[in-house]
DNA sequence: TGCCCCTATATTGCATACAATCTAAGAGAT
DNA sequence: ATCTCTTAGATTGTATGCAATATAGGGGCA
């Protein structure tokens, strides 16, 4: 994730975050962990307000999480905390079925021998820290990231990493992993063992295959778990009229 | 969607949009129109002063042209025209070739006959617009990105709608209709007949092989057209100057 | 002469003030 | 009582000033 960047010999000049970036984080971890509730409206002078700042940094925090899909944005009525559906769940996991089982079939025929090393050693790793109660569920997750990340990277195409690192990075991804069963979770590290397997052979068909059973599967978890009527308007071409939406709330069953 | 109600004849304000739109379509049409040699630094005050505007509106722009690609911009160094190499260029095509066929897959699955009426309109305006020497390019390429997005449209999965019209809109994207020669329309205008066939007959697989060799038949144009290296390379020679030297500044007179 | 530190300047990051616009409530007329 | 218009409040959009930081150039020292 961080490069390491040593080339200065002075005292490191790499310091502090910015304060626009605190709060896009603190932002972002608070609505993917539910803090607020979906349609709820985030004002920024109240967010200004609760996070010691100005206005400026918050502003430009919002724009971010506008452009990354966690909030909406309208012209001057502020930005609300974006809903899905199961509809919309339905069309990131098929997305992402489809980029990764690409990723995965060209990881198939690039990796070296170290790499599908390193992905066997993650997925070990992950093995252990599943225990039958999984119990660090932050560190799991975090895991997972990191295995489709790297056969993400050895896809060599960085738009294909990039897109599909966004989707993974939802706002709602986050909160799935509360819903694991660890039926969910043996067959996770079954499907990884697969894929090492299939990348280590170098069989693409296979390891395509193998990644969109497994990027499919979880979205059976989201089968009408999650209800919000429309978030239809996309920020990248925004010309937003009125959002009136009256987003269902969002309920916390976790089993 | 315009409400512009004017109750009296007041003076009307050059437009409703906010300063800040304005400043990001005027920089994002000058970028990839090529008025920015790769690399460039764009300061936040000339931009200011030239467009008439303070640095606020400036700085969000820059922000959201960096959230879409057209630029980066470092913590406290500021924002530099994105450069792309040959590489990024086959990323791009090879990824859209896999979502969009994808797409157009479902599309054929889905498509009404009035959808395929509506494209197979689509398609014919196209051919009479596109004349032996083809002159009106801007109007071309609206209707070709119009094509496209209808059948990313039918698809049924807003998500991979919104991440193809994305590529689609890249920056690099705009210049490449001028490198358009006549074999290249009319090569796309009949895999654009081929597809409103497949699309109409329901034969997924037809579409979806059609559209990845649509897709992919545009990359040779850029083979080796633009070369530019990672703008975040650290300048560790520092020469005390621009590294003008390894970016090939796009020259557009070169028709 | 060459290297390093230090200072000067420009630029970005943030805070605050003001203007434009939207939302909502209330008074008055029919 | 209901509808419409007006008006006050709140919120976003923009401008400006100040602080923090990076970059560039000069002076001191080996």
């Amino acid at each position: 994730m961080k490069l390491a960047d040593e080339k200065t010999t002075r005292d490191a000049p790499r310091g502090r975050k910015t304060a626009s970036l605190r709060v896009y984080e603190t932002l972002r971890d608070d609505i993917a962990g539910g803090q607020y509730s979906v349609g709820e409206r985030l004002t920024e002078g109240a967010l200004a307000d609760a996070l010691k700042v100005s206005r400026t940094p918050v502003r430009e925090a919002l724009r971010r999480l506008a452009s990354e899909g966690f909030v909406t944005l309208s012209p001057h009525a502020g930005a609300l905390v974006k809903g899905w559906s199961a509809q919309d769940a339905r069309d990131v996991f098929e997305t992402r079925a489809i980029i990764e089982s690409e990723a995965a079939a060209r990881a198939a025929r690039n990796a070296t021998a170290r790499d599908v090393e390193e992905l066997d050693a993650l997925a070990r790793r992950m093995e252990q820290a599943a225990g039958a109660p999984l119990r660090d569920v932050a560190g799991y997750s975090e895991m997972n990231r990191d295995f489709h990340a790297r056969i993400l990277r050895l896809s060599g195409n960085q738009r294909l990493e990039e897109i599909a690192l966004n989707l993974m990075d939802l706002g709602f991804l986050v909160r799935s992993y509360r819903l694991f069963e660890q039926e969910d979770v043996e067959r996770s590290l079954s499907d990884h063992r697969q894929l090492v397997k299939a990348i280590g052979a170098g069989e693409a068909a296979w390891a395509g295959a193998v990644m969109r059973a497994h990027v499919l599967a979880t979205t059976r978890i989201f089968k009408g778990t999650h209800d919000a009527p429309d978030p239809h308007e996309s920020a990248s071409h925004g010309k937003a009229g009125r959002d009136t939406s009256n987003n269902v709330s969002l309920k916390d069953n976790d089993r």
